[in-house]
RNA sequence: GUCCCCAUCGUCUAGUGGCCUAGGACACCGGCUUUUCACGCCGGCAGCCGGGGUUCGACUCCCCGUGGGGACGCCA
């Protein structure tokens, strides 16, 4: 076990495969705040020794997304540091020189089966409710038999010789003691025919390498452990400690994916999400502090962290927790914040926001309606729009009660020199008064002259935010309207 | 099928043998506020998977079930 003598250094390892997945999001942030907490070191490495499924691009987008949500890493592809490369497929030569030591020592060895073979003892070894694996065939070639193959360029993978006997037991800091019988532990395919290594023996020279002290991941690697760990007994590596998260989990309750709902960190920031509210959600999916408290900044995050508070149970990704929260960042953090951020919405819609002062009233007012800033134009561009009112609004526009209460409101407006939301509330009380009508008979025409609909916000703060003059002129726009 | 992991309100969770008449949050319902809506505030509904132990005493410890999930790839 590492102490505290030594210095955190953890990593976040994706595979460039596309989107980032809300579930990354959450490892991610798990070693980040770990790493934060201890004053450690967070690494970015891409593991992208699977050809057929990088997407070119997914690498940038990567790492465009992870900065924009403030995790930002000490060493990476983009910002270089001490134990580089940091893309898998250019560290070939490093896996070269390590698969040779496996070979060399007999913990590895050339395999010629054929996928055919492959599937064919599989299937046996599952009829005879056997668990499925490589039955050691090659293991028994001989240095001429393998020397030949070469030669004749036939096809071959490198596999671990696993020993068979005994059980691996190993402590993982969120599961405690795990134990694993050694002979249900496959001879895993270490470099791939395509002279590519896969996950496990990559990730295990990059993690040593990289001087990896913490391995922070999801919890779908577990039963691969004891692989990991007797690769690094084999090169007389110090193995690092575990920490397997509990899985992100779709509504139903199976592994979180696409196919039930969004799960690319993208697209909830480009529906305005808050990534202050993103964060703050998926930290409390699978973590809790030891109060009730809930609402933390990434900062006090990074403080209150800690693995141990780590729950071992799969959580459900709740899209209504996570709108709640939303909605709690929108208002509760700076206004001038949620303006600035909400600013590419309006300018996708067309909207003329050059008034920053009215600009700043109407997020005042338009972000109580909202959980992420794409839905705030919707509720702010009757601010900006020329009225349309439907059928039913002319009925209403229309009655000899709504002229009465719009004719009263523009000579009383009209005279008015100041029209703070005091001044207004004020004559708004007189004007009800005066009139001898019922509130609803008086907000609702009001209401819907000035902003369109019968609903939203009161009308002092409509007034305070048009001015008179552009108020004065929507009450009688739609006194004058034509039936 | 085999192995591993897990199990508190619908959901996220607090709880480490007596502080539990099981606490908080979301959602839901009701009230207040607003003569609108939203926000906000207050209140309510709702849970320890089942069965055995251990113990003076189990949500908490052990065992067995059951349920869920994961792994079993030349994917990560």
């Amino acid at each position: 076990m590492h102490t505290g003598n030594n210095q955190v250094r953890v990593r976040f390892a994706p595979s460039p495969t596309g989107y980032l997945h809300v579930g990354g999001l959450r490892t991610a942030l798990f070693n980040y705040l770990f790493a934060r907490k201890h004053g450690g070191t967070f690494i970015l490495r891409i593991e992208d020794t699977d050809q057929k499924r990088s997407i070119p691009g997914a690498l940038e987008n990567l790492i465009t997304t992870l900065t924009r949500t403030g995790l930002q890493h000490d060493e990476g592809p983009d910002v270089g540091g001490d134990y580089g490369p940091y893309i898998q497929s250019e560290r070939m030569d490093i896996y070269k020189t390590y698969i040779q030591q496996l070979l060399d020592s007999g913990k590895a060895y050339y395999c010629f089966c054929d996928e055919e073979r492959l599937n064919r003892i599989r299937e046996e070894m599952r009829k005879r409710k056997r668990p499925p694996m490589y039955d050691g065939k090659c293991i028994g070639l001989s240095k001429d038999e393998i020397a030949d193959n070469l030669d004749r360029g036939r096809p071959f993978v490198i596999r671990l010789r696993y020993p068979k006997e005994g059980k691996t037991v190993f402590d993982d800091v969120v599961r405690n003691k795990v134990a694993i019988d050694n002979s249900i532990v496959d001879d895993q395919v270490l470099i791939k025919s395509d002279g590519f290594p896969t996950y496990h023996f990559a990730s295990v020279v990059d993690d040593h390498l990289m001087k990896i002290t913490h391995i922070i991941r999801g919890e779908e690697w577990l039963s691969s452990v004891p692989k990991h760990i007797f690769l690094y007994e084999s090169f007389g590596w110090e193995v690092p400690v575990f920490v397997h998260l509990p899985l992100l989990l779709n509504a139903d309750r199976s592994k979180l994916s696409k196919r039930q709902g969004d799960v690319s960190v993208e697209s909830y920031l480009e529906k305005g999400y808050l990534t202050e509210a993103l964060l703050n959600f998926i930290a409390l999916l699978g973590w809790h502090s030891a109060d009730d408290r809930e609402i933390y900044s990434l900062r006090e995050l990074e403080e209150a962290f800690s693995l141990e508070r780590i729950n071992k149970a799969g959580a459900v990704f709740d899209l209504e927790k996570l709108n709640w929260m939303g909605g709690t960042y929108i208002r509760q953090l700076d206004v001038a914040y949620i303006a600035d951020q909400s600013r590419r919405f309006f300018e996708e819609a067309g909207i003329d926001i050059s008034d920053s002062d009215k600009y700043l009233k109407v997020i005042g007012t338009a972000r109580d309606y909202v959980y992420c800033l794409s839905m705030i134009v919707e509720h702010a561009r009757m601010f900006y729009d020329t009225m349309t009112f439907s059928e039913e609004d002319h009925d209403l526009l229309g009655q000899e009660g709504s002229k009465r209460v719009l004719s009263y409101m523009i000579e009383a407006l009209g005279g008015q020199e100041t029209w703070s939301p005091d001044d207004v509330s004020a004559l708004v009380k007189k004007a009800i008064g005066d009139l001898g009508t019922k509130g609803k008979n008086f907000y609702f025409p009001v209401r819907l002259a000035l902003f369109g609909s019968c609903h939203g916000p009161d009308i002092p703060t409509l007034i305070g935010i048009f001015g008179r003059d552009e108020a004065v002129k929507r009450l009688s726009d739609a006194l004058h309207l034509k039936q």
